[in-house]
DNA sequence: CTGTATTGTGAATGTGCTTTCACAAACGAT
DNA sequence: ATCGTTTGTGAAAGCACATTCACAATACAG
């Protein structure tokens, strides 16, 4: 009962799609090797000869996340160069990126995910500090312009808006989606936008 | 090497703070019944003694986080009755109810605490609730007293004050204590104010 | 002081997990 | 066609864990 033999990028892909899969739709602590390789529709150990470990499978869905994010950033700024359209846009993005994928964001949240190992740490924070320089940008370039207020600083600013987003997505998670995402951010947004346009 | 014959009561307490101080300083996913024995000072089965299972030490230890987060909610409407008063020092209490005991609002957000088992997930969610709603009150009261402005959802706003510690103290705590809660909770703090207080 | 309920102990069971390893099948270059 | 390399397999080792159970120590009521 041999599976078909691929080649390694090939089944480090498959691998690392069916462990964020996994992970958005059962939860970080319900990942394990039995059941990535059940849905790749391999044997545990072969996964072995793509990944070094478990570890090395989390680190690439983690590279997968941060690509995720930094793809968003670099739409919306294709988009419109309105510094608030971006965020506005970006907000959007973000949240129906929570929504199609369950939990990928709520993982960078995970408390376990760092399991004491503090590289996976320094990792994460690299991701979520990345994504923020990113609005940072954005935030300081609408400053420049004259489009955002300028009395206040454009890192407070960045991560209140990614807050925003975040909090309310992990409500959602936990209400089992009876918690309407869209409709928060919507109204935060409104909220957030006003005060940044202020003089 | 028999430990002394404690109550239950009594070691029910104890092991309910073993499992907070556990989760608080080392994360959810490393809690054992094996840590919380030996942080007592008993052996693993003699808990089964004072609970049924590692499920209702978990439940425990929720209801004491709730208590917590209730306690600074009376605390701070006793202090003042100044609706933003209220909530400039709730931020401060949150922030330093997160600083002393490490993690333990982040086991409100861990993904792993439910675990599957809904009723936990319910509970988590009825706590966040609950908080929001005492935030919500003070809130309203606010706007009801033209101390806070009466254009924008109660909800929303409570959420989005939520939303500012929260994200602040993850990135705190991802980042190994080098990001500045108190710092961000101030600046963040000036931002929210100012809008709250516009007409 | 005696008997009974309560609490603690150590060993054992069973489960699920990651990882290793010898071996087999498929592939690719020559 | 063949040989070496790559990929897949199944069994097993080894670990951590929650939980159970017979038994021992302790407290306490009468």
């Amino acid at each position: 009962m041999s599976s078909e033999k691929l080649d390694t990028e090939v089944r480090q892909d498959q691998i690392t799609q069916a462990a964020l899969n996994l992970i958005a739709s059962h939860g970080f602590r319900e990942l394990s090797m039995v059941k990535i390789a059940r849905k790749v529709g391999i044997v545990p150990s072969a996964i072995y000869r793509h990944f070094k470990n478990k570890e090395e499978v989390l680190d690439a869905a983690l590279d997968q996340i941060q690509e995720r994010l930094h793809d968003n950033v670099g739409i919306v700024c294709n988009e419109t160069s309105e510094p608030l359209d971006r965020l506005k846009r970006l907000l959007i993005y973000h949240v129906k990126l929570i929504r199609e994928s369950q939990g990928i964001l709520r993982i960078v949240l995970s408390e376990d995910i760092y399991d004491g190992h503090s590289e996976r740490r320094i990792k994460v924070y690299n991701i979520i500090k990345g994504y923020l320089d990113k609005i940072d940008k954005i935030v300081s370039q609408g400053q420049q312009e004259g489009k955002i207020r300028q009395d206040r600083d454009a890192a407070t600013i960045s991560l209140m808006f990614l807050s925003i987003i975040q909090q309310a997505a992990i409500l959602w998670h936990i209400s089992n989606g009876k918690f309407d995402v869209t409709r928060h951010a919507e109204k935060a947004w409104r909220i957030f936008n006003e005060y940044l346009e202020m003089k």
